[in-house]
DNA sequence: CTCATACCGCGACTCTAGTTGCATTTACCC
DNA sequence: GGGTAAATGCAACTAGAGTCGCGGTATGAG
């Protein structure tokens, strides 16, 4: 659950608390875009914001937690993806969308910040777990009214359509680490919405095998 | 180019200097299956090597530097991918083994690890690559004969059928954050072999876009 | 208006990472 | 076997992360 200014789940909302929240919030973005994830620390954070460091460390454990809450808090953010009007050119969007988030600064630094933190913290693990389904499933929607339209079969898992086209660019940025080029958006995209309409994305009857 | 015992590029091989590398080497890598990336110190690794850590700082420059060198002295082991028969159940295999890199200690640690180093040091991000272009390189062997059995046209290009094979493996055990089954592992692989199969692959002849 | 409580600011403290200057050892070359 | 330059060991040092106790302040309730 996010807990921003206005949660009426807080003791006491549009307090002191939640102005803090709100100035540590934006001083953590900021210096996430200006600075990377390697460079930032609660210090500066604390000093740009206003907040004592004791606070922050309180409140939030440090930048793990930080960060964990501000991907928390962008999920409350309005996303909708671009209807193009196919599958295959709404999956080209989707994975421009996402190639050009690790781009250019400052957006490029928080996302690699917001992957390379689940790396060293269960919270922010989570956190990005979370973020990702939730991105997931509203992206899935382009793949549900695909199917409306016929371009792929009934009973097909729409969002596992949507990670299919998405992963080769993560793949590609994060451990491959070699630059994503157009040819390899398109190919993506086209890959996935041929076998989609080929019902490649199907859900099987036959419940799923153990996780390894 | 990898400094290994032998390393004929150095200047005193066989020496003290090399019997330290292989000392923090070991170190390192036992400690990475120990303690995992977030909790290992180059104190810890120079007190297990025997070798001191000031000594450590200067050669490896901290433990960034030190998980590049491993990254670098494992490249030199011999891999080789397991033949099957046909591509489909090679391209299994495959995702098979790289869930299990991250399924179980030690190795689990050890793989996060690299991938988590990468986001910490621009030298470490390079021996990601350098090692993962290495590891395709050496799968898309597969690819190659599976080309010549006719599975797959002539003009394919090779290693990127292995990258779209895992890449949906990585996505969900580093974006997703969610686990993999063998339903995943089998999807991926069969998605992967249909493309190769219908051309999906081809090298086409108008050169690459600009990247992102 | 007053009070109780949770939150916060403050500064000093500890602990660990990482650096530096110097003496010593090692390994190669002659 | 002796010389030399690089590499290492050593210890003290700096810097920054993270913690703690205490006193002060804001907030909501009565």
């Amino acid at each position: 659950m996010s807990s921003t200014d206005s949660d009426p789940g807080s003791a006491r909302p549009g307090g002191r608390t939640a102005r803090n929240t709100a100035a540590v919030m934006r001083a953590t973005l900021d210096e996430l875009g200006e600075q990377g994830y390697q460079r930032i620390s609660v210090d500066r954070i604390a000093s740009r914001s206003g907040v004592h460091k004791a606070t922050v460390y309180r409140r939030w454990g440090g930048v793990e937690g930080l960060l964990a809450q501000a991907l928390d808090w962008a999920s409350g953010w309005h996303w909708e993806p671009v209807r193009t009007g196919s599958l295959y050119t709404d999956l080209i969007s989707l994975n421009e969308e996402v190639a050009a988030g690790f781009a250019v600064a400052p957006e490029r630094r928080i996302s690699y910040a917001t992957i390379a933190a689940a790396f060293d913290s269960d919270t922010a693990a989570e956190a990005l777990r979370a973020y990702m389904a939730d991105r997931h499933r509203r992206s899935s929607v382009l793949v549900a009214e695909a199917v409306a339209r016929g371009e792929a079969p009934e009973g097909s898992d729409i969002e596992e359509v949507v990670r299919a086209s998405v992963a080769p660019i993560y793949h590609r940025l994060l451990v491959c680490r070699e630059p994503v080029t157009e040819r390899h958006i398109h190919q993506a995209a086209r890959i996935t919405a041929d076998a989609a309409a080929a019902g490649a994305f199907l859900i099987e009857d036959h419940p799923d095998h153990n996780p390894l």
